[in-house]
RNA sequence: GGAUGGGUUCCCGAGUGGCCAAAGGGAGCAGACUGUAAAUCUGCCGUCACAGACUUCGGUGGUUCGAAUCCACCCCCAUCCA
């Protein structure tokens, strides 16, 4: 069984870190989101300087472009990508959500998978097998299973037949994973991760949790839409599935977030993260900073109030503002450029801006989320160890 | 000196008699962004005592109930010919 990969949580006292194929990461730990095997604007080079300890790729996306059999063919999205830390491979079952269901035309959910219609009139097939077979043709160091994703507003009819779906589909995603390893004469396989379905409904949450707690997964994912209209993340439907997922296994907060979300998501429980806003948001001018008050990275203390805030470069306050974004950030900004100068790149819209401002995001991230292993609560960081600890974010 | 095409609200640029404070871009300003259809999207964008009024379409006169739109002259710009 794979679940012997997963050493943080067989190391008592002191856990370890999440072991993948290509590295242990210390939980918990932010993966960005690099849909398209890319995280926009950064190269990998850009992604180690600033720490990132894995990332997330979209099987949906790279099945349309380039399309998995290139992936194939270049070795992998490793190879593809030039990046040898952890890739989690997300299955597709949200963009369902997100495609779909904006816009009916686009697809339609069967009882077997999910048919997308692609704008040129072809349709693509995502099942539950081809899902599974798709994320290791991708080289997948953490693969999904295909699910349905609903959100706090669905009805209870339509998270019944979500959570029906999904653990369904997960058995066959967990069938599928079996035939591979066994073919594929795998002596590491990858991990695959249950999805928790169940909208805002906790019974519903329970009983899809404990129908895949059956399958043994390699750890469970909220899945799902956690917020509302107004982005108020629904902090009890969180803890319930937290709490209804295994202890000492990964925790997944898929798509979670902002900072303050993350923070309340580590003191439930969860210990993986993916979002996009580090990336979005450095391409829409916002950027993420630590409390000015801080000096040192030491001094920087998630539980406070106030311990960032967003700055808005094309603001005329920086526009001759020769401080550093942030004094306790050492990205490659911080570092070597001023305010000014990245205010006047984000107001001349020089890619430069969008590389930087990403870069320092996700620095902070990776701050913030080695701030959260330090200050305990969750399995800290893995200090002192020697091969496995290439996803280390800290210094 | 001659010919032709032009001069529109911050910029580019539609508009050739009323439905025009004037399309559409851009810039500017203000928001949004949470398993990325997102270097994107939304709103505002002549002035004011703001369900109304006032001032704008190179200038000055004129025609008309009514003109950015028609006429006359003038001033600029572009290209071409001498």
């Amino acid at each position: 069984m794979p679940q012997d990969l997963c050493e943080i949580f067989r190391a008592g006292p002191s856990p370890m870190g999440l072991r993948f194929n290509h590295g242990t990461v210390p939980l918990p730990a932010f993966f960005p989101d690099g849909t398209r095997a890319v995280v926009r604007c950064v190269d990998s080079l850009d992604l180690e300087a600033s720490r990132v300890p894995g990332i997330v790729v979209n099987t949906y996306h790279l099945m349309t472009h380039p399309g998995v059999s290139v992936v194939k063919v270049l070795g992998g999205a490793h190879s593809l990508m030039g990046w040898d830390r952890p890739i989690l491979t997300d299955s597709g079952g949200f963009q369902v959500f997100s495609l779909i269901k904006e816009n009916p035309k686009r697809g339609d959910v069967r009882v077997d998978g999910v048919r997308f219609k692609r704008e040129n009139g072809d349709t693509v097939n995502l099942t539950p097998e081809s899902c599974v077979r798709m994320q290791f043709a991708l080289g997948s160091d953490a693969m999904m299973c295909l699910d349905e994703c609903t959100d706090l507003e669905s009805s209870r009819d339509a998270c019944e037949r979500s959570v029906e779906r999904t653990v369904r589909w997960a058995k066959a995603c967990r069938a599928e994973y079996e035939r591979q390893v066994a073919q594929r004469k795998l002596d590491r396989p990858p991990l695959l991760l249950g999805i928790i379905q169940g909208g805002a409904f906790n019974d519903l949450r329970r009983q899809c949790a404990y129908a895949l707690r059956d399958m043994r997964f390699d750890g469970y994912g909220f899945g799902g839409w956690p917020l509302d209209g107004g982005g108020k993340l629904d902090t009890e439907i969180l803890r319930v599935t937290a709490d209804s997922m295994p202890d000492g296994l990964p925790k997944y907060a898929m798509g979670l977030g902002m900072p303050e979300a993350i923070v309340a998501c580590v003191d439930m429980g969860y210990n993986l993260f993916d979002c996009v806003v580090p990336t979005r948001e450095a391409r829409h001018n916002r950027l993420y900073i630590f409390n000015e008050q801080w000096e040192r990275a030491e001094d920087i203390d998630p539980r406070a109030d106030g311990f960032y805030r967003r700055l808005y470069p094309l603001d005329e306050a920086y526009w001759r503002d020769p401080r550093p974004l942030s004094k306790v950030c050492d990205c490659l900004c911080c570092q070597r450029y001023s305010r000014a100068y990245l205010s006047h790149l984000y107001r001349i819209g020089d890619p430069l801006a969008y590389r930087l401002g990403t870069m320092h995001n996700l620095r902070f991230y990776t701050q913030l989320m080695g701030r959260l292993r330090d200050l305990g609560g969750q399995p800290s960081a893995l200090k002192g160890e020697n091969s496995a600890t290439k996803g280390s974010e800290d210094d």
